[in-house]
DNA sequence: GTCTATATTTGGATAGAC
DNA sequence: GTCTATCCAAATATAGAC
């Protein structure tokens, strides 16, 4: 007896998942570049042939995991933006920024490195690009939520909020061993989400 | 009439430099991985069996180009040296990398894709972690100079200096038309090149 | 839907003439 | 020292059988 519509779509949602999770893994491993198709069908235990059945081809494994991490994202800014003050939103994303990557650093790294990507790479470009903009719409609301805290310059607080941030997990992925990043979290926290916000050079 | 050893040896320096000089730029422009052998042969004028003349392959000229990198960053940290006061001493490092990142955001760029190379790039990772080990000597430098400053742990103050320095350097080369280079700057000297090591949390 | 086999392309590297 | 021609390996992608 032939299978239902429903079963064939499950069976194929399987699959895609199932190839998709592979390529994750090895572009973490092994880079964009360096990891083959080849690789990534081993991986999934199926053959090559079959993976250009559900994707088009590399890029489009990157698009779908890129989308993945967008969606991340999104989420985290939605969680902050839910709780009731700006100071505690703000503490919502330092912690969710920091507490990812001591979980998975190599997953900061992997995306840090798909936007350092020179331009001219243009299949990693273009979505490192596309990562870039789901971050400078984080960055909008985040701007507001400085603006609530009262903020003297709001942009430019929100900018120094972000390169502390972002300076932070970029050396905890290089010196993981003996960065003190709790320590780190506390200060930035200190710093950014509370009072400080309303003396400019915070003397 | 033949060429004496000594023009032999200039014309093969400056055959070598411009080799190099091509593989630079290009690396620079479309990535490692992306620019081909080709690519620089054609660059630097020359056929592509001639490169193998003077470079044993890709890998060299990436090594080549790191060596020149890390001269520069012994360089900056000799000038810095040099200085009298510690506090001097600091604002000259921060102003040797944010006036490099402002002119040459590119080149930073590529360092820091160079680094957050997924390890299993043995070739890219190999120099990623020589440069690394530069930064590190860098480093302890630098601890010694917030120690003589008088801070109360010069370790971690040192590396929040640095994690700053950085994450505006990261946050400059993604977006750097709106970023205020100058303010940021003046903020970091502010914080950390001048008494307020002494007070744990700046409060 | 899935596999094997193969076509195609690219790019790193070498050989040998000049 | 320099070039052209060529080899070889790897990797993307496709064709066609089951």
């Amino acid at each position: 007896m032939p299978r239902t519509p429903e079963e064939n779509e499950r069976i194929r949602r399987a699959a895609r998942d199932k190839i998709l999770q592979a390529a994750m893994e090895l572009f973490i491993e092994k880079g964009f570049h360096s990891a083959s198709i080849d690789d990534v069908a081993k991986r999934a235990d199926i053959s090559k042939g079959l993976l250009y059945n559900y994707f088009k081809g590399k890029e489009e494994l990157l698009a779908a995991m890129v989308d993945l991490r967008i969606e991340e994202l999104l989420e985290v800014m939605r969680a902050a933006a839910a709780k009731e003050t700006p100071a505690e939103q703000l503490r919502h994303i330092v912690e969710g920024a920091l507490d990812n990557v001591r979980e998975r650093p190599e997953v900061f790294r992997f995306y840090l490195n798909l936007f350092t990507c020179p331009r001219q790479d243009e299949v990693v470009a273009r979505h490192g690009n596309r990562l870039l903009g789901a971050y400078a719409e984080q960055f909008e609301a985040q701007c507001e939520m400085f603006e609530k805290l009262g903020a003297a310059d709001p942009r430019k607080r929100s900018l120094h909020f972000s390169s502390t941030l972002q300076g932070i997990m970029l050396m905890y992925t290089n010196y993981s061993s003996g960065f003190p990043l709790d320590d780190m979290k506390a200060q930035t926290i200190e710093e950014f989400c509370g009072d400080r916000n309303l003396q400019p050079d915070g003397s």
